[in-house]
DNA sequence: CTGAAAGCGCTTACAG
DNA sequence: CTGAAAGCGCTTACAG
């Protein structure tokens, strides 16, 4: 293939009448003499010139490349999060590079590292798991965000996940239930550890409550799977929280394969409130993260970073509450 | 903000005691003696060296590129069709560049130019709306993927919209609906152009069928509202047709909030079959369009192009198939 | 097979 | 305010 041809700064400046460095100044924002700029405008207007981003990545400090490191996009999840990044990036003028499950978590690194990104929102740590430290051991700033790492030397955002586990429990709680089954998301994630342990904590706190778990990984199938499983059990569930909505939808699908009417036979709390719980056929009780707060703060954390590199890390917790919709009801 | 220090081929080569194309050539596949190759291998490992992308597309002739367009990443159909996108470019060591509603059009062609893409992805083309024709007056490789354009000069890939239209109002027609209605797609779009023309003409030619359109563009929120005034219509209709899988799921939940039963009251079919659509609380009669193969199609065919720019245009339509559910039924 | 050199298109000191 | 020049880190002819 032929490279096609390009106007470049320099034909610009040419036909400007000026040095391509004047180009570079009127586009930066340097200081040039207010007719100049007006010519070398008008020129750039009339090819509607775009300057190389290579070349300036190159020869820049900056790329303007923010990596996002992701894991599944078809999870309803993602979306609204990457969505959420997307915007205010673009607000502050810098693009997006996604990482997703396509790739390898060690082709995803290479690829970060070859674009010469700024800096990473990374999403999806889980904790024996390289990848995060990895990077930073390659010196790319990074933020974690949504999910977190325990002493892990970085600005760190996510949701109040011991608050959502216990206002998961307490509501089910407090409509009466007592066999309580948890579908767990991803073992070392650390939003499934908090939400876990705080759950837990509230059942194991009341007389008479017993709690059964299982894994869902935060999956659609692994969680219908278990969900079924739990409830052709002998002494099945008669409330259950998933930690995420995804895996809630599962139980709601599973207990409709089922034949279990919800809620009468069998109350649901999710965890995120994506757009889908609130549809009529969904209509899911669910702990709220806020989703779009975790993105802009995650963003505004990291862009502080490369500002100040020798800011002391932070770390943003923020608030959940719970969203009553009609999946849980007190026990027949 | 400092550049941080990052290993270069010159520093390679100096510790493997080669020249810096050498290593160039080592590393991109050119003739190098087996004993020359190894000692550079070394070194790359133990620095993991990664070449810098941008002084590769400064150089080359390629980016490794492809720009991909699509609007709302929100809307379930198109994190399914970026995924497919995204693997198989992957295959190819290829990288995606994502251009959503985030930015205006104007902004979305400045990216891409400025980034140098190799070729785009235009997932949501609209008549009588430059940016599609744009881009090619740029010079920029392109194939119109998922919507395509009329009479326009470029490799396309689209779903049998068509058979689609005709086999949703076969369907509906045969369960004895006469009072049918339409919620169309993004107006200008040829899938809500050929979806529409299709059930219209089959409709019409069916003795006593009404049909009754309206606008949902594609989107949830518009969808709602329309299908909400059709069902508090006088005569409302017994049957819907939605453009798409989302405007179906509006139309769900629309009748939910009206105390519509579906099917028993309102028979829905959908277009597009993502997994969603296959949930026990969804279960939606939908025309299945072949997402992944659509995505993987429109990537092959621009890779081609890329090599062969001078092969003649050519314009894939793939076959589509109704998949039942529980959404239908014949009308009380 | 290998090295020295040119050059991709910019930004950024450095002079003037 | 403006221009000439260096240089970012590679790939690609071109010699040898």
């Amino acid at each position: 293939m032929v490279r096609r041809p390009t106007v470049t700064s320099v034909q610009i400046a040419r036909e400007a009448g000026v040095a391509q460095s004047t180009v570079s100044r009127v586009l930066n924002g340097g200081s040039v003499a207010p007719e100049t700029r007006r010519r070398v405008l008008d020129v750039v207007a009339k090819y509607d010139f775009q300057p190389s981003q290579a070349a300036r990545n190159l020869v820049g400090a900056r790329s303007g490349l923010i990596g996002v490191v992701i894991r599944d996009l078809t999870n309803p999840f993602y979306p609204v999060l990457v969505k959420a990044v997307e915007r205010v990036l673009h607000e502050r003028g810098l693009r997006l590079s996604l990482v997703t499950d396509v790739m390898s978590d060690e082709e995803g690194l290479a690829l970060l590292r070859r674009e010469g990104v700024d800096g990473v929102v990374f999403t999806s740590a889980i904790e024996q798991e390289p990848l995060a430290h990895r990077m930073l051991g390659h010196g790319i700033p990074m933020v974690l965000c949504h999910r977190t790492l325990r002493d892990f030397p970085a600005d760190q955002v996510e949701a109040d996940n011991t608050t959502a586990g216990e206002l998961a429990a307490a509501h089910l709680l407090d409509l009466g239930h007592r066999r309580i089954a948890m579908v767990r998301g991803l073992a070392g994630s650390s939003t499934a550890q908090q939400r876990a342990l705080a759950f837990r904590r509230k059942v194991a706190a009341t007389e008479g409550a017993t709690l059964t778990e299982a894994d869902g990984a935060y999956d659609y199938a692994t969680a219908y799977e278990a969900v079924r499983a739990l409830l052709a059990s002998a002494e099945p569930p008669t409330a259950l929280f998933c930690h995420n909505d995804v895996m809630a939808y599962a139980a709601l699908n599973a207990a409709a394969a089922a034949g279990v009417a919800v809620p009468a036979e069998l109350s649901v709390v999710g965890c995120d409130d994506v757009p889908l719980s609130a549809w009529e056929r969904i209509d899911l009780t669910t702990v709220r993260q806020p989703l779009e707060r975790i993105a802009r703060v995650g963003v505004e954390l990291l862009l502080d970073r490369l500002e100040s590199p020798d800011l002391p890390h932070r770390h943003e917790v923020l608030p959940v509450e719970l969203v009553l919709r009609s999946t849980t009801a007190p026990p027949a």
